[in-house]
DNA sequence: CTGCATCCGCTACGATACTG
DNA sequence: CAGTATCGTAGCGGATGCAG
C-alpha cells in the first residue's frame, strides 16, 4: 500500500504506544513484571508477594502477559501441578523503559503530590469565599 | 533527605511507579501529551486531532494532566473564551521516558503481535484433538 | 496447587443537552 | 468555544465454588 512514512511520530504510532502503555499502565501487571525481573516464580508466589492482588486479576494479568510474549509460562504436569512464570527476552527488553519511567515516577513523584495538592486546594474554593 | 538509594527495587516503589504508570498509561493523555508535545493547542484543537476522543473525555483527561502539574492550562476570559493547553517543565521531562517506552512500542509492535497470533492459534484448540 | 466460570458491584466511559 | 451535569452502558474487579 501506499505507505506515508511520516517524518516524525504519528498519531497513528502513539496509538500503539497507548496499547503498550496501557497493559504496561495495569498496575498489577509492572508489578508481576518487577516481581518476573528478580527470577522465575511460581504462582502463588507471585499472589503472595503481590500484596493485594486477587487470583482472578493475577491470572488474567500473567495470560496478558504471556499472550503478548512478555512472559513464559511453564507448567509441569506433576502432582501438584507446578507453573513457574519467567520474563521472556522481550520482557526483559521491556524492563529498561518500564524502569526508566520509574525513576521518573520515584524522582518526580513529590512534585506530583505537590501539585496535586496545590491544585486541589484552588479547587476546593474556587468561585467561594473565605 | 535520606537518599540511601535502596538496595533493589522495592513493592513500594512499584506502588507509585504503577500510579504515574496509571495515568500516564490511559490512552488519552500521553496523546494529550505528545499533541501537547508539538506546542500550545486549544480546547477544540485538541478535541480535533485526537479522533475518537468524547469532549467529557477530553476534560477529564486534560484536568488529570493539570493536576498532575504535567500540563497548564491558561484561560482567557473572553468572548468566545479560549483556553490554551500547554506542556509543563514536568511534563516535558515525561516526554523523554514516555517517548522512550513509545519507541520501544513501535520496535516491539511486530513482535507483540506475532505472540498475540501464536497464544490466539494455541489456545483455539489447546486441549482439543488427539 | 493452579486455573476457570459464575455472580455481583463499581467505576469508567460515551452521547446528549444545557450553561456561561 | 469551553465546560458541566445527567443518563445509560459496558467492561473491570472482587468473592465464591468447582475442576483438573
Amino acid at each position: 500500500m501506499g505507505v506515508t512514512d511520516p517524518p516524525a511520530h504519528t498519531i497513528e504510532s502513539c496509538m500503539h504506544v497507548s496499547d503498550v502503555l496501557a497493559r504496561v499502565g495495569s498496575k498489577w501487571s509492572i508489578l508481576v513484571i518487577a516481581k518476573l525481573g528478580q527470577g522465575p516464580q511460581r504462582f502463588n508466589a507471585l499472589k503472595r508477594e503481590i500484596t493485594g492482588i486477587s487470583q482472578r486479576m493475577l491470572t488474567l494479568t500473567v495470560r496478558g502477559l504471556e499472550r503478548d510474549g512478555l512472559i513464559l509460562r511453564t507448567a509441569t504436569p506433576s502432582i501438584p501441578p507446578r507453573v513457574d512464570y519467567a520474563l521472556t527476552d522481550l520482557g526483559r527488553s521491556l524492563l529498561e523503559p518500564v524502569q526508566a519511567l520509574g525513576e521518573w515516577a520515584i524522582a518526580h513523584r513529590a512534585v506530583v503530590e505537590a501539585a496535586r495538592h496545590t491544585f486541589d486546594a484552588q479547587h476546593r474554593d474556587a468561585g467561594s469565599h473565605d
